[in-house]
RNA sequence: GCCCCCUUCGUCUAACGGUUAGGACACCAGACUUUCAAUCUGACAACGAGAGUUCGACUCUCUCAGGGGGUACCA
């Protein structure tokens, strides 16, 4: 497909970033960002940067910064170039950088390419309105001319000028790796501030200033950001007349992720929120697995795959354009096939951190675990692995295994599975279940006296039959298999538990 | 107001002018397991509207409508 559009040719060494502001818990749109850019970069055999833009002190924090890293980390998303491993380029943390900045923006001034501004955003609102324009018009260029007299004025009252880019009078144009060709009409974009009065650079700056200086030939960003493009394109094309960058880099624009509603997937949105997906137990295979469907699909008839296969077919020219809405449902579906396909060791071992968690057993990795847990969760995992979507379901599927407790409360899940019969089951199950001697308490054999009892001689449908015997076990609708779970519990317990739930009908 | 983006089943998507518009999730029905889940089979379900180009348009062009984003001394 790629080949036959009008999509623009990559360069021969791709250099992607990934820059977030470490602002809050790592959320899913930008896991998915991360992704896309880690794609392309294994993809095409180029070099993934991996920098944080921390220049709003008022918003940024360390721990979101610590956060983005265990994100990443987690994910197995690394990085050739950046933050922890260094590279020619550095430091990659902006808030390092100031200095580099405050050059870039003298140069910037020295050329003519930006100017002084001491309007406050409160003048130029204000100016808007007396001239019949609305107040979100922007700002209207009214310090682009100012003389030098003008500007001592100013500075006599005490005011400190914000740096402002001067934007040209003409389209400005770009192909969208995503998107195709974006044109944005002359005098539609204002000159825009990049530095504020009191020093401090801006995004606006740092961002392209950053992405010229560590080579990034090719920006893979969010569609919050194609609005912001032509201000960059102007900017860098400043930066090349000052030889600070080599090139302009190619863009493309990632459609957002969606939430309820039509409204992008808000910070505030717990699905939004990668950390509870993983309490919540997915496995990154399954998480990325599904990320990475949206906005993209790596074959007509085909949706779960491994990231060594999205490596090898990924082409950001491919991803769709449209915003995609985050569908938990299906994210927990693909999470369920990988889950399956996981060795039963490695999903035992993935499972363990869960079942210490939950109060399940004593330890949070396998090689602590005592023999006895070793022993059930072994038996257990083939049984358990198809029967769960998300490794937090463990507990609640083994924890009736490795409990002794005579008595387990039904989910409410499982209570309604309790017909009137049930009672009149439990009562027979009993009966037939207490004249199994103690060396013949074998699935096979319980499987065989359970159905002689309750089907051949009373009658009952399979699914009344067993249901209560499972709820009795388990406390569950669905748990491992109930023959099998009625050995690993024993008899003893077996017996105790069909017994009190009758008492708890 | 102005600028920009988006539009195929409920949801995620496939389709490079010619298909009964395919797959997946969810939902429903059946089979299998004499239980539950898994698995298998089947059913339901879509090209926003209108013009144009063409022998032929989901696909190309334009208009409109709807949705989203921007218009910051946030990123």
């Amino acid at each position: 497909m790629s080949e036959e559009s009008n999509r623009p040719e990559l360069p021969e060494n791709v250099r992607v970033r990934f820059c977030p502001s470490p602002t809050g818990t790592p959320h899913v749109g930008m896991v998915r960002t991360a992704l896309f850019n880690w794609a392309e970069a294994r993809h095409t055999h180029g070099t993934f940067v991996f920098r944080i833009e921390d220049t709003d002190a008022a918003r940024d924090s360390e721990e979101s910064y610590n956060q983005i890293i265990d994100a990443l980390n987690w994910l197995g998303i690394d990085w050739d170039e950046g933050i922890n491993v260094g590279g020619p380029n550095g430091p990659y943390r902006q808030s390092e950088r100031t200095d580099i900045y405050k050059d870039v923006a003298a140069k910037l001034l020295a050329a003519g390419y930006a100017y002084e501004s001491y309007s406050t955003p409160e003048e130029t609102a204000e100016r808007n309105v007396a001239a019949g324009r609305p107040k979100e018009f922007g700002y209207d260029g009214y310090d682009r001319n100012l003389t030098e007299e003008q500007k001592a004025a100013f500075r006599a009252e005490g005011r400190k000028p914000a740096l402002r880019i001067k934007m040209p009078d003409e389209d400005i144009v770009f192909n969208d790796l995503i998107r195709g060709p974006i044109e944005f009409k002359a005098g539609s974009v204002p000159d825009y501030v990049i530095v504020r009065p009191n020093g401090d650079p801006l995004y606006t700056l740092t961002n392209p200033v950053d992405d010229a200086m560590m080579n990034i030939n090719v920006v893979l960003r969010g569609e919050d950001l194609l609005s912001s493009t032509p201000r960059q394109i102007v900017l860098y094309r400043y930066l090349m007349e000052l030889g600070i960058a080599k090139q302009m880099p190619l863009f493309g624009h990632m459609p957002y992720v969606m939430g309820q509603g039509n409204k992008k997937l808000s910070k505030r949105d717990p699905e939004s929120n990668l950390f509870l997906h993983r309490e919540h137990g997915f496995i990154r295979e399954g998480l990325l697995n599904y990320l990475a469907l949206l906005g993209w699909s790596i074959a007509p008839d085909r949706d779960v795959f491994s990231m060594d296969e999205m490596i090898e077919k990924f082409d950001v020219r491919d991803v769709k354009a449209n915003p995609a809405h985050f569908d938990i449902d299906k994210a927990i579906a693909i999470n369920a096939e990988h889950i399956r396909m996981l060795d039963p060791q490695d999903f035992l071992n993935r499972s363990v951190p869960y079942l210490h968690r939950d109060g399940v057993v004593s330890a949070d990795t396998w090689d602590a675990l005592t023999d006895r847990e070793r022993e059930v969760l072994t038996a257990a995992a083939p049984l358990v692995q198809p029967r769960v979507r998300l490794l937090g379901e463990v507990s609640g599927m083994v924890g009736s295994l490795l409990s002794d407790a005579t008595y387990i409360e039904p989910d409410a899940d499982a209570r309604k599975q309790l017909k009137d019969s049930a009672g009149d089951v439990l009562t027979k199950a009993l009966a037939a279940l207490e004249a199994v001697p103690e060396d013949e308490w074998k699935a096979e054999h319980i499987h065989d006296v359970l159905t002689a009892a309750l089907v051949d001689e009373a009658g009952y449908k399979p699914r009344l039959a067993f249901g209560p015997v499972r709820v009795a076990l388990s406390g569950r609708r669905v748990s491992p298999p109930l023959f099998e779970s009625a050995e690993i519990i024993g008899k003893a317990t077996t017996l105790a538990r069909l017994a009190e739930l009758q008492k708890n009908l």
